[in-house]
DNA sequence: ACATTAAGTGATT
DNA sequence: AATCACTTAATGT
C-alpha cells in the first residue's frame, strides 16, 4: 500500500505535520534503471525527493553529448526543478537513473505553498539549491581548471561515495561519454591510475583503492 | 567457430 | 587530449 515516506524524510529538520502533508499530497514514482527522468526542454511539473536509489544530473546539447554533474541520492531533493516549474524556465538539465530508483513526486504548487507556510521547509529547499550549487561550481572548476585524468579521478571518487562501493559497474565508453571525452583517453588515464595502484581494471568494470 | 564488444597501445596531429 | 589504426581479450550466438 502507502509506501513510507517517514524514514528517509526524517532527520532532514522538517516538523512531523508537514511530513504527514508530504505523505498525502504526494505520489510513489518508479524509475528503472537507464531511464531518463527529465530532458532538455521538458517542463518540470512535480518536486522528486529521491527516496532509494541514485540518479545521475547532466548538462546535454543538441547532439546527445553529455557531460556529468552531480549524483542525486536518499534524501535529496532536486531543488534545481524548482526554477524549471514555478519560473517560466524549461528543464536545462537531464536527469537519468544510475540504478532503480524510487521517488516521491509533490506538486510544485504545494511545493510553493510549503515554502511560505512552514520555515523548516523553505530551509530545507535552499539548503538543498546550495548544496547543489556547490556541486555544481566544483565540476566547473575540475573543467576548468583540473586535467583529465583529475577529472576522472574525481568522477570515480563521486560515483564510489553516492553508490557506497568501491566498485564501479561502467566501460571506458560510458565514462568517457560522461566526461565528455574520448573511450582511448579514459582508457589510458585508467591504465595510468592502475599504475599508480590507485584503482584495478576489469571488464565493465572499475575498482577503486 | 564466428561475430561482436571491450580494452590496450603506438603513432600522428 | 583527440583521432586513427590496429591488436588482443572476453563474451555472446
Amino acid at each position: 500500500m502507502a509506501y513510507e515516506i517517514g524514514p528517509v524524510l526524517t532527520g532532514l529538520g522538517l516538523e512531523a505535520e508537514l511530513i504527514a502533508e508530504i505523505e498525502q499530497n504526494g505520489k510513489l514514482v518508479k524509475v528503472r534503471e537507464d531511464m531518463p527522468l527529465i530532458s532538455p526542454g521538458m517542463r518540470a511539473t512535480s518536486f522528486p525527493l529521491v527516496m532509494e536509489g541514485t540518479l545521475r544530473v547532466m548538462r546535454e546539447d543538441a547532439e546527445g553529448n553529455e557531460i556529468f554533474l552531480y549524483y542525486l541520492t536518499g534524501g535529496d531533493a532536486c531543488a534545481m526543478s524548482i526554477s524549471c516549474c514555478l519560473g517560466t524556465q524549461m528543464s536545462q538539465f537531464k536527469a537519468v537513473a544510475e540504478t532503480d530508483t524510487l521517488l516521491w513526486m509533490v506538486p510544485m504548487k504545494l511545493v510553493d505553498e510549503w515554502m511560505g507556510k512552514y520555515r523548516s521547509f523553505r530551509k530545507f529547499v535552499i539548503d538543498s539549491y546550495q548544496e547543489r550549487f556547490d556541486e555544481l561550481m566544483q565540476t566547473v572548476d575540475s573543467i576548468a581548471f583540473m586535467n583529465m585524468d583529475e577529472r576522472l579521478m574525481k568522477y570515480l571518487l563521486d560515483k564510489k561515495q553516492s553508490s557506497g562501493s568501491y566498485v564501479i559497474h561502467k566501460t571506458h565508453e560510458q565514462i568517457a561519454r560522461e566526461l565528455n571525452t574520448s573511450r582511448v583517453v579514459v582508457s589510458r588515464l585508467l591504465k595510468k591510475l592502475e599504475r599508480e595502484e590507485k584503482v584495478e581494471l576489469f571488464r565493465n568494470r572499475v575498482e577503486v583503492m
